[in-house]
DNA sequence: ATAAGCACCGTACCTATATACGGAGACAAG
DNA sequence: CTTGTCTCCGTATATAGGTACGGTGCTTAT
């Protein structure tokens, strides 16, 4: 079985991020720099194209860097009652967050289907309600 | 009717922020600064009120200031069309996110479970698995 | 009528998350 | 065996979103 490898550029080019993010992440300790063999480069395994693409999934879901990686120190294994610990206090941000994000749908939704049945100006006192309610 | 009024101190003490804070907000443009009375102080209603809460709920669902802005656009009577646009990008983006963490949360709570079947180390290669799908 | 506590305003500074720059060494293609 | 394109590394700069500072001048309670 051969392992696909990447360099640094190659590795940027399919996460879709520059070469200086990669370099950034792995000074943040999202990604393990790898070992530089002896007057060579560096090579970045599959597995490291997997963390770059799961940490830009995270920020658009809206976690920050350090949220990402406790997240990802579970992928690591962990012993069980800090994964745990970690896995149930992310769970509760996460509930709250499709909760809100449900909200936030259900009143655009409505005034998408207001506008549709009014071809006049439509304003949407609903947002800010709806916020106040869950906020 | 008497309506509630703050000054900006009161105002931020509200929404749980700081009075740099809303100026900032006005500056950006999320926030009208209310006129300010010659030789006096400026008053904000509890609409103002009602705006910041929802900048800062806004951002804990992870929107952008600028994307917050767009979203009160709607708050405050738009001509249809353009209403319309903007609320069904928005939807999108909202449906996206909402599943995007729905599949974080299935592998978390599969995590949970599993580490509690389980008092040695675990690690949650689900994680990535998951994120991989939904990239 | 004076001292405390705000409001007002401009400007400076801070943290997070990158992105750019510049020089030196590696490597593949012609 | 040169030339162009990388990599590597340290440092500098950029952008978003605040937060702090310092001076001035109301109001308000004493």
């Amino acid at each position: 079985m051969t392992q696909k490898t990447f360099t640094i550029g190659t590795l940027a080019k399919n996460a879709g991020v520059n070469v200086e993010t990669i370099r950034f992440y792995q000074r943040r300790g999202l990604l393990v720099e790898p070992v530089k063999p002896f007057k060579g480069i560096r090579h970045y395994s599959e597995r490291a194209l997997q963390r770059v693409q799961f940490i830009k999934q995270g920020q658009k879901l809206g976690f920050s860097l350090d949220e990402i990686l406790e997240l990802l120190s579970l992928e690591d294994g962990q012993h069980c009652q800090e994964a745990k610990e970690i896995a149930l206090r992310k769970l509760t941000l996460i509930r709250e967050r499709i909760e809100g994000l449900r909200i936030m749908e259900a009143a655009l939704s409505n005034l998408v289907e207001s506008c549709s049945s009014n071809t006049e100006s439509v304003s949407c006192p609903l947002i800010l309600t709806l916020m106040k309610t869950s906020a």
